[in-house]
DNA sequence: ACTATTAAGTGATATTATTCACATATTATT
DNA sequence: AATAATATGTGAATAATATCACTTAATAGT
């Protein structure tokens, strides 16, 4: 099966609009109400879900749980992927506790960080242990991490995910403000949150740009 | 001229890369350097490059400082664009510590807030005032500002994008999960950081999937 | 039971983005 | 001055993505 990278970002997007849905006590929803909810069209929402073997009933829509549960299957939030995170700052801290301390599908077993120096162990306000840079290679080999997500500001981001690499992750999230180098057996998505308010900058037409599509 | 989101998306690894050659002390590049500091085509960034009328010379490449400056021009650092942050938890103090506060361009000057009771003001720990958030619009309208941070991670998300509006903002980057409604006066851009982990979940292939290209 | 209606599913088509490949300008070399 | 070398700039070709528009299945109404 061929799958492109924006249908994929929208999974996440028709997950969370469906969930809405379900809130309201819809069982059934239609593909236009789903494409209103993300603000695209209704032919795009159901390439999408035929795409990844999502169907429905002509003249009654998509049953919500169905659709739900299938995409629950696909972003992989029925298996209990673990993972870590390097930095553990005021950012690393603000994501663990904001975007991931609840999340299904994920969870944030530990945290790395510079500051705390090798041989010593603390936890942190959440429960959650916090090592040292150092052992960040044998905590992931000796317990299997599949995951990581960096959150350092600075230089030395090449340097943890370096390390991740060596303890056999296989897929990382970067909040890092660089450019990350890695091999094609590691998966490493960037966001860099700079770059996207630039591009709000941009986009915000005090230059003679037009954009051509919203999203 | 009619631009594509994804080249101006790109101007701002331009910008860092040649940043990075001119700390090397290089005065000319070549397109295929700088490609490959991106881990991209050099045809692309010759055409990203004509695109925005960014020119060269034959035989001997880019001029590093011409470059970065029409860059900046484009991407509004020479301009002081003033912005506010709406949600001053950990998320939002750790955003203006680590990327906008000595970042050219951008000056993040006053933060929002909704555990700040109306009528009170004080001081945030790098000196920028902290309101509540039923202050935003007057502020907002009073000094016109153009940009917004939204870096609340609850529902109240949209409420504070409402205000911005109402308060004349024009772009808004927004690190909330949710996907938040505006006019089309306003240009929002939304990151989710979930969304985006969960892209790594999917193509780290546990799954039969192929992803059809990288970047 | 038949008919009208409606929304999914999907090839065909359009749009957008990337890469190819080559003509052209510029410099270095002889 | 002529020639060789080389990297830009750009139409043309290709690939990726989104939309259109129609067929078909399912339901509701008569």
């Amino acid at each position: 099966m061929k799958t492109n990278r924006r249908s994929v970002s929208r999974l996440s997007r028709y997950r969370n609009a469906l969930y809405r849905f379900k809130s309201y006590g819809l069982t059934w929803v239609y593909s236009d109400q789903i494409a209103s909810a993300l603000g695209i069209t209704a032919a795009q929402v159901r390439k999408d879900f035929s795409q990844f073997g999502l169907t429905g009933k002509r003249k009654i829509g998509y049953h919500v749980d169905l659709i739900t549960e299938h995409l629950d299957r696909i972003l992989g939030k029925n298996d209990q992927n673990t993972a870590i995170i390097a930095g553990f700052g005021m950012l690393g801290k603000a994501f663990y506790k904001d975007y991931f301390s609840h999340e299904r599908g994920i969870r944030i077993v530990a945290a790395f960080d510079e500051n705390v120096p090798a041989a010593t162990q603390h936890e942190s306000e959440g429960g959650l242990p916090v090592y040292a840079l150092s052992s960040l290679i044998s905590y992931a080999t000796g317990n299997r991490i599949r995951f990581g997500v960096i959150t350092i500001a600075d230089k030395t981001a090449q340097n943890a995910l370096d390390l991740m690499i060596l303890g056999g992750i296989q897929g990382v999230l970067s909040l890092s403000p660089f450019e990350l180098k890695s091999p094609k057996t590691c998966f490493v998505n960037t966001v860099n949150v700079l770059r996207e308010f630039e591009n709000v900058v941009f986009f915000t037409g005090n230059n003679g740009h037009k954009k051509t599509r919203r999203q």
